[in-house]
DNA sequence: TAGATTGTTAATCGATTAACAATC
DNA sequence: TAGATTGTTAATCGATTAACAATC
């Protein structure tokens, strides 16, 4: 069934159309029409249908969707019916806050570790998850089966721990380091530059003024 | 010369090659050609070229291009030779986190205020910003010409606090609130939705599995 | 000048939208 | 059954890649 290739742009509208069927099944909602579901959305029914599709057909012909149904099935497809354990590699600002922000149990994203070369920082506590030393990166990763690490260190030692995290089999990456990191096939890596938001943000602002205050 | 509208793919792209370039002008490098920055950078030369010539020629043939020309140049596009005032709403762990993180004033982003309903973090400071009560937020957007609002605020506030900056003038906003923001064409919007990406990364693991580890 | 490499046009590829027959 | 809406094929649009003449 799900054979073909499904493209990333596909992929990355999937967890858009999970929130939304949420919300909709929060508010009680039974069964949404690809058409009702594109005015929410702004985006094309077409575009909906086109998309769904690519994972079967989860629709019913004069009927629509079962919204119950549908989110659980996209749920399933983005693996969130499987855990995955997540280990923080850096412990600063960013990698404390994304301990408590990034509470995603319920979604199967469990927080197993985060892990710092500063001693100052070694023991103390985030969201009740011990801060390790660095040292123990490598055989907490193979031993505890992480998933995914999430990468908030400085760009010059990204890549040493990357190899270290791709020789302990992790399998993907969330990095907030500045740098494009080289992975082998199979690690999946997914990257937030917060300072590349902040320049397209900056460039859409000169182009508005550009062209609209003159 | 800048009349045509440039996609936002192309947008997209000049973060990167603004990082690149920056990288290869502290090497001392002079000059590079659209092959050679193509290697570095896992793109096609061609794409290259066209990319630079939706803003004009700022290469020469048999030559190819001067780095820290073009690093200048980019640098203007993106509107980098501009100041950028923003403020950060939401002092919780991530806002703050931020506060200490984007440090971007050498690129012209000048972190003026952050906001915050609770009171007990008020008047408390990061790197030092006096946190502000959210009251002071629209007289403070608007007297000290606030460009770019950084969004770290539960998504059920995040609305209305939107609806407060556009009234008094924001450019743009940084949303880190899970939900889609609804604002008048002319407000730049950039979404950073974690738990987004951290799906993506997930069904990506699972497609991996599926398909080399059956 | 000869060689290199751009700028640009043309060809290809992929993603989005439109249309409609199938069917609930 | 008639009406609605999907699933899917075809048409369009846009973005990427290839090719090459222009030119430094």
């Amino acid at each position: 069934m799900e054979a073909k290739e499904i493209s990333q742009a596909v992929i990355g509208r999937l967890p858009r159309y999970f929130r939304y069927l949420g919300e909709l099944k929060d508010e009680g909602v039974e069964r949404i029409s690809s058409h009702e579901l594109s005015e929410r959305m702004h985006v094309t029914a077409s575009q909906i249908r086109q998309d769904f599709n690519n994972f079967g057909g989860f629709g019913q012909q004069g009927y629509g969707y079962n919204v119950e149904y549908l989110y659980h099935e996209i749920g399933r497809i983005l693996g969130l019916d499987k855990e995955h354990n997540f280990v923080i590699i850096g412990a600063g600002n960013l990698g404390r806050a994304l301990g408590n922000y990034l509470n995603f149990e319920r979604r199967g994203f469990v927080f197993r570790g985060i892990f710092d070369v500063d001693e100052g920082l070694i023991g103390q506590e985030v969201r009740g998850v011990r801060i390790r030393s660095m040292e123990e990166l490598e055989e907490f990763v193979r031993e505890e089966e992480i998933d995914i690490a999430v990468l908030t260190v400085p760009k010059l030692s990204a890549e040493g721990i990357v190899d270290k995290l791709v020789k302990n089999g992790i399998r993907a990456i969330l990095n907030f380091a500045h740098v494009d990191l080289n992975v082998p096939e199979g690690v999946q890596v997914e990257n937030v530059h917060l300072s590349d938001s902040l320049m397209k943000l900056s460039y859409n602002i000169s182009r508005y003024i550009r062209e609209n205050e003159p």
